[in-house]
DNA sequence: ATCCCGAGGG
DNA sequence: CCCTCTGGAT
């Protein structure tokens, strides 16, 4: 017998209450609340610090100020541009190529859709996700590897595919509290639910999570 | 050595 | 479903 959907949501309720409680400063670490830049900052957050993202940005916003010009910008110069943050190559690729799109089918603006977002290439659900939460206020859980992570731990979401465990979020938190509930869970998987060491013995949530490899690292 | 606030391509 | 792309942190 599976748990029901009412109890799941009690479930996800008091975890977030705790982790709201633990975390009131948990944000999305790149505030950048111009679309164009969020979306360009979250692409080359991939793989990467988020000090680095901001180091590299400083200068990248100060040249290309809009969607034309990265259209215009040349690859290579791009390239050097955006060297350090990895995956340079396809970064700069997608940036280019993102903002063809924007330029072409957009007017230079960055929409407001999800399916419109990730139609642009270069932009997938995560980045999509940060960029309608995170620059236009809509609620939008953005499933990156910690909330995927943590999700499955808490038993918040089952499914190994991180589109399905997107929409059991969706699924068991109230709307409102979607973009939210994306900061603490990221916040929580960073900073004590980290991949490989877990610091059990300092979660909030302990009490709370079905997790069966719990506390065993420190065993 | 292994993983990471991903996405596209085969 | 698999693989690849990359530097950096641990």
């Amino acid at each position: 017998m599976a748990e029901s959907l009412e109890r799941r949501k009690a479930r996800a309720r008091a975890l977030v209450r705790r982790l709201e409680r633990t975390y009131p400063d948990a944000r999305i670490a790149l505030t950048f609340s111009n679309p164009l830049e969020l979306l360009v900052a979250t692409i080359l957050a991939a793989q990467c610090t988020d000090e680095r993202v901001n180091q590299v940005t400083q200068g990248l916003f100060k040249k290309y100020r809009t969607a034309e010009a990265y259209a215009k910008a040349d690859l290579a110069a791009l390239e050097r541009e955006v060297y350090s943050t990895g995956f340079f190559k396809a970064k700069a690729r997608a940036i280019i190529g993102m903002a063809k799109d924007l330029v072409a089918k957009h007017g230079g603006q960055v929409p407001r859709s999800l399916g419109e977002l990730t139609a642009l290439p270069g932009v997938g659900r995560k980045t999509a996700n940060v960029v309608l939460g995170n620059a236009y206020g809509q609620p939008a859980i953005a499933v990156d590897t910690h909330v995927f992570r943590v999700s499955q731990r808490l038993g918040l979401a089952k499914s190994e595919d991180p589109e399905k465990v997107h929409d059991q979020l969706c699924q068991v938190i109230a709307r409102a509290k979607w973009t939210r509930v994306s900061h603490l869970l990221t916040t929580h998987g960073r900073r004590v639910c980290t991949a490989r060491s877990p610091a059990c013995p300092d979660c909030p949530v302990l009490a709370l999570c079905p997790w069966p490899g719990k506390t065993r690292a420190f065993a």
